[in-house]
DNA sequence: AAATTTGGTTTATATTATAAACTAAATTAA
DNA sequence: TTAATTTAGTTTATAATATAAACCAAATTT
């Protein structure tokens, strides 16, 4: 049995993999409503699949107030396709 | 967004329950091969998923021998599918 | 100009997963 | 027959993770 990539297999995280998979880029306040999490745990998160070279962040200004937009690497890509490939061993879809 | 149980959302017993939602019943040793763990590690985690009601754990002997023999109940295959249900919201399989 | 909101980060704490150490009985080997 | 080893686990300690609380700085509202 394939081991499920722990970096992935976490609520949040896998939450804003799938969101990212989906659009071609999200911002932070985005990524908040659409995973109901607190700014805290997501700012963390974040930084882990940053981190991992699973996304990009890009801080940035909108105006003169921060912005900070992600969007997932071809590395990250790679990595959710995986898990979800290891997933399959485990709930048969 | 729906919440992945995380009950079920752990590598080891997500491993364990998918076997058994795919046999009648499996015993301790059988398990320990499949999922590749530790048998402290199998043991906590029989315990955990025992407690919910997921599945029930049978303590008995084969000859002089302790056995350990598992099966999922109707609550725990509720629970399996629910939670499949809801990680299709994260990775449309 | 004081209070509140927005967009975050850092740090502490609670929870979880895992491994190590242990127990008890059975088996094998000397 | 007794000492070592293996089998089938459990308990407990530790490492890793997830989450929340506290905080900060700038902008906005009252």
């Amino acid at each position: 049995m394939k081991e499920l990539d722990p970096l992935l297999h976490s609520q949040l995280r896998l939450a804003v993999m799938s969101i990212l998979m989906n659009v071609e880029e999200a911002d932070f306040v985005y990524l908040r409503q659409k995973t109901d999490s607190t700014a805290g745990n997501l700012s963390v998160q974040l930084d882990k699949l940053s981190s991992a070279g699973y996304i990009a962040v890009d801080k940035g200004f909108i105006g003169k107030k921060t912005h900070t937009v992600c969007h997932v690497t071809e590395l990250g890509r790679k990595a959710f396709e995986e898990y979800v490939d290891a997933l399959r061993q485990y709930v048969h879809l």
